[in-house]
DNA sequence: CCTCTGTGTGTAACCGGTTACAGATAAAGT
DNA sequence: ACTTTATCTGTAACCGGTTACACACAGAGG
C-alpha cells in the first residue's frame, strides 16, 4: 500500500505538505504543488479513508437501513437514495432489517462504529432508545416522526384516496386488505381507507394479512376470494398483494374491472406490466430516497433552514383495473 | 465518544488490558476481566472500527458492486450475500454500476480507500486493470471469468433450455429475444438459444432489444409483435421482458399458450405473479448471492481447498405461458 | 534456595492520515 | 532600515484502537 509518505518522499517534502496538496488548503507553492502531483500520479496514490476518518472524526459513509430490499419497492428508494448521495462523495453502507428490532440494533451499532456521518433509516422502531442517544443526523424514509427530519408519503391520504376512487366508480361490496400490523405505513393506508369507506355508503369487509411476501401473495389472494367471493372491489395492501389479487382474479374467471375492481398501493415497476394493467396509488419512491438524501446532506453541512419534514405527494395511477367513469 | 481510554480509566487498568477482554486475546485475569466487563457496560463502550481497521489494515467491510438494484434480479442477489455476510460479521457497502465502466472504478477506488477485506462484483470488465491490480479478495457473482473466482449459472444452458423446451413443446416460428449487447450474461443465454434453434428444424428469427428496463420493456414487447406478428413462441430476454411481453400478447387477444409460448430467464418474484404465470429458466439468484459470500468468505479467511469457481444450475420452471405436452 | 515457566499487566510504538504551531523567507508598509 | 504581513514548509501531536516487549510475580522442579 502506497502511503502518504511515500508520496512525500517521492516529492522530497513532507507529509503535510502532501496533505495540504490534498485537501487544498493552506498554502501551497505553485512547483511543490506540481512535484506532489506528478509523485501521486506516479506512485498512483489514493489517500485512506480510514485513516482520515479516524482523525477527523468522520467518514464519508451514509448508513442506510430498509427492511427488505427485496420488496421491490425498496429498491427504488435505494436507488435515489444512492444517486444523490454518491453524487455528493458519500457511500452507502445498507442493511436489511426484516423489520426485525434486534437486526435493526446491530446494523445502527454498525454503522455508528464505522463513523457513518448520517443515517437514513425505515424503521418502525424510531422511539427505541438507541435512537435517542445517536447524536447523529437522522432522516427517516418512508416513515414519519414527531422527533426527527423525515421524508415520507401521506399513508392515510392514500388510503383515502384509494377507498374514494373505488367508490366513486361504483363499487358496492369492497373488500380492503389491511397490511401487516407491525408495519407503520401499512396501517396508515389501511386507516384512511378505513375513514372514507365509513363515510361512504357502502358495505366493506377486510382482510388481515401479515406479509407482503411474493411468496405469500398468492395465498392472500386465493383467501380474499374464497371468504368474500362475490367482492367487486379490492384495495389491496400494496401493488404486490394487488399484482396477486388481479391474477387470482383472472385465474378464476372474474372480468376485470367489471366484475371487480383492484386498486394497488405504491406502484413499482411492474405494476404496469401486470394484465390488466394495475391501477394504484403511486408514491414517488425514488423521488422520496433523493429528498431523503438531500436532506440528509443539507442537515450533515449544516445549512440553515432546512425543511424539518417532507410530506411526498400521493398519486392515483389509473390504469386498467379500475372503471373509466 | 466514549474511548477505550475511558473504560480503561473507569475500570483501573491500562488500555492493552481492555483491548485483551475485547479480543480476547493474551493473558486476563479472572477479577481484572469483569472490572473490564462492568466499565463497559457502565459507560456503553463500544469500539471504534475504524481504529481498529486502520491498526490491522482491513476492516469488516464488503463491497458489493451491482449493476442496478432497481433491477429485480439483482436484489435477491444482494439479500443473498448481505444473509450470508451479516452472519459472519461482515457489513456490505453497496454500489451501482448501471454497466457504466467509470462508476465501476469509483466504487472500487472508495472499496479500497475503505479497506475493505473483500469485493463481491457482478461486472462485465474485470479485464480492467484496476481488478488487475487488486489485491483483494474478488468473487464474480453472476458472471464467469477465467482468472478470478465465481458464481453463475450457466447462461448457455439455460438458453440452449430454454430453446430446447419450446422447440419440443411444437413452436415453429420462434422469436428470440437478444438482451443487450454489453451484458455478458445476456450474450450467454443468446448465444445457447442460437445453437439450439441453429440444431433443430424451426424457422427463428431475432429481435435485438438494449436494455433489461420496465420502462421500455412495453416496447419491445410492442416491437416484437409488430415485426414478427405470427410468431408462435418467444424467448424472452429476461423476465422483465417476458412479462411485458405476455402482457402485450394477452393485450392483442392472443391464446397463450395456444397461439404463442413465452418463455422467460431468472425467475424472478413476480414472475409467478403474471397472468397467465411465466414459463422461465430458473436462476437461484439467492443461493448465488450466498454461495458467492461463502466463497469469499472463505478466500478472506485463506481457508485451503477453496474451490475456484461455483457454477449453480439453470432450471426450467413450468408454469402456464409454455404448453403442457 | 535458585531457576524456569506460565500468568497477568503496563508502556509505548504503530497504523495513515490531519493540523496546530513554529520557523523561514520575501514583499510591503512606514 | 525596520517592522509587519503574507506565503510557504516542516515537526510533531493526535485520532482510537492493537500488540511487541518488558517486567513482576507465583508455583513447580531440581
Amino acid at each position: 500500500m502506497v502511503t502518504i509518505k511515500d508520496v512525500a518522499r517521492e516529492a522530497g517534502v513532507s507529509v503535510a505538505t502532501v496533505s495540504r496538496v490534498l485537501n487544498d488548503n493552506g498554502y501551497v507553492g505553485a512547483d511543490t504543488r506540481k512535484k506532489v502531483m506528478e509523485a501521486i500520479s506516479e506512485l498512483n496514490y489514493s489517500p485512506n479513508e480510514v485513516a482520515r476518518s479516524l482523525y477527523k472524526r468522520e467518514s464519508r459513509l451514509i448508513g442506510l437501513l430498509l427492511p427488505d430490499i427485496t420488496n421491490p419497492f425498496f429498491p427504488q428508494l435505494a436507488r435515489g437514495v444512492e444517486d444523490e448521495l454518491s453524487q455528493a462523495g458519500y457511500r452507502l453502507l445498507l442493511g436489511n432489517s426484516d423489520e426485525n428490532i434486534q437486526k435493526e440494533l446491530e446494523y445502527i451499532q454498525t454503522f455508528i462504529q464505522n463513523n457513518v456521518v448520517g443515517i437514513i433509516t425505515a424503521t418502525n422502531h424510531v422511539d427505541y432508545k438507541i435512537y435517542e442517544a445517536l447524536d447523529l443526523p437522522l432522516v427517516l424514509l418512508d416513515r414519519a416522526s414527531e422527533n426527527y427530519p423525515a421524508v415520507y408519503a401521506d399513508g392515510r391520504e392514500g388510503g383515502r384516496l384509494a377507498a374514494k376512487t373505488l367508490v366513486e366508480k361504483g363499487a358496492e361490496r369492497i373488500t380492503l386488505v389491511k397490511g401487516p400490523a407491525n408495519i407503520k405505513p401499512a396501517q396508515d393506508r389501511f386507516q384512511g381507507a378505513i375513514e372514507e369507506l365509513s363515510r361512504a355508503d357502502v358495505d366493506f369487509s377486510v382482510l388481515s394479512t401479515t406479509s407482503y411476501s411474493f411468496e405469500e401473495a398468492q395465498g392472500w389472494a386465493e383467501e380474499l376470494f374464497d371468504k368474500f367471493s362475490d367482492t367487486d372491489g379490492v384495495i389491496a395492501s400494496n401493488d404486490i398483494v394487488g399484482i396477486a389479487i388481479v391474477h387470482e382474479a383472472m385465474e378464476r374467471g372474474k372480468r376485470i374491472p367489471e366484475d371487480v375492481q383492484i386498486i394497488g398501493y405504491d406502484d413499482i415497476p411492474q405494476s404496469r406490466l401486470s394484465y390488466p394493467t394495475l391501477s394504484t396509488i403511486r408514491q414517488p419512491a425514488y423521488e422520496m430516497g433523493r429528498e431523503a438524501a438531500k436532506l440528509l446532506i443539507r442537515t450533515i453541512k449544516k445549512e440553515p433552514g432546512v425543511e424539518q419534514t417532507i410530506q411526498m405527494p400521493v398519486e392515483l395511477v389509473e390504469r386498467k383495473t379500475t372503471r373509466k367513469e
